[in-house]
DNA sequence: CTATTTTTCTATAAATCTATAGAAAAATAG
DNA sequence: CTATTTTTCTATAGATTTATAGAAAAATAG
């Protein structure tokens, strides 16, 4: 019997770009998803070789071409990956029947824990998605605005109960929780010794009441 | 008479390579410098090559290696000139007579105008120096340890006269600083349409007083 | 104008990288 | 165990890229 993992089209397929799977391939994949991951983000995506990945997995490099129709499928599939799980897994806290305290903390908590857990597929996303040829983005942009926009619906929602102040723009506070939390999210990657909640607590702290007295 | 153009050493050179040098030549340099600045922030330092610069230069791939003597320095060099003018400029605010939340809202200012008038060089130091081996980090650390130093202590002051909560960790508020301004940054350089005094005075209320009424 | 110096060009060596083809090895099914 | 399918390997074509050398052209000095 042959499984469909060849698929003609490079854009419509599923995630893992295969319809039928064996265990072993799905472990296999997996696998080589990390290792693209890992490389991609230490050395970027046109620093990174084929050669490295290949090698991260344990493989000949001529290998990784079972896995991976090319180097670009490899960084869209990286960037997809690390994406969806980011956003699908803050997904639940926005439908939370909570404070708006309460819920900008989770949304900040999820946000950098993410990152203490170095996913590096996260961080592929943010730092080397735009190498990726526009046709190859669509999800990735229609995942980011799912995001922003269900961010921008909390900090609304804030204003119009009236707990934040009036003049606050749901538009741009939504991209500047999002701006301190990649931030910090890059010092929580780069200094292993930073304490994750006591930056969670500032960050929220910061974004609720600034640093005035 | 020979200039001293070919130094020895590609370390210790001073920021334009040349110890004396034509008036042509420096001209010719800075155009050298901002090509590869707008071509490494368009590509990455690794997707740009040696052929798009000198394209963007309008002279041959060869003749580039007259104003660079590799790929490697010409990164060195764009990420220098970048961060050492926007840390020279800012310098002068740090050393003003002003009350706290003008020298914030000068900071703030300062740093996300750089951006607006599309300022390559500092783009590509801020994504691309990591490419760098660390022995060709070490100016630019240096200036960027001064920099956060400087921030550190205006907002320290700031604690210390009872302006800010007395929470308030001096550290954690520059590197916080840096990060919002640098995501607010890229947002004025993605979108031509964006009010840059308005994103300086929100940034600016957002870091003083947050969100909350 | 002529000689010298500076700048640019052309051509190319050498290294590297992606992607493919077909053989070999390993795993699985009957 | 044997046949089939899946996975990996080796070898390589073909394209690109950095960097250099030496000739040619342009600018400058005397």
């Amino acid at each position: 019997m042959m499984s469909s993992r060849a698929t003609t089209n490079d854009f419509y397929e599923p995630a893992q770009g295969d319809l039928v799977v064996t265990p072993r391939y799905a472990g296999k994949k997996q696998q080589a998803l990390e290792a693209a991951a890992t490389v991609f983000a230490e050395k970027g995506y046109h620093g990174a070789t084929t050669q490295d990945i290949a090698e991260q997995m344990g493989i000949q490099q001529g290998s990784l071409y079972y896995y991976f129709k090319s180097k670009e499928q490899a960084l869209q599939q990286v960037c997809e990956y690390g994406f969806e799980h980011f956003v699908l897994q803050t997904q639940a806290i926005f439908e939370r029947e909570e404070s708006f305290e309460t819920k900008l903390y989770s949304i900040v908590a999820a946000h950098l824990s993410r990152y203490r857990k170095r996913n590096n597929a996260l961080k592929v996303h943010n730092d080397q998605r735009l190498y990726l040829p526009v046709e190859r983005r669509a999800r990735l942009k229609q995942l980011g605005s799912q995001y922003r926009e269900q961010l921008e619906s909390v900090l609304q929602q804030g204003v119009e109960q009236g707990v934040l102040r009036p003049g606050i723009d749901a538009h741009f506070a939504a991209y500047s929780v999002i701006g301190l939390c990649n931030a910090w999210g890059l010092n929580l990657i780069r200094d292993e010794h930073l304490d994750l909640v006591q930056v969670i607590d500032r960050c929220v702290d910061l974004l609720l009441r600034g640093v005035l007295i």
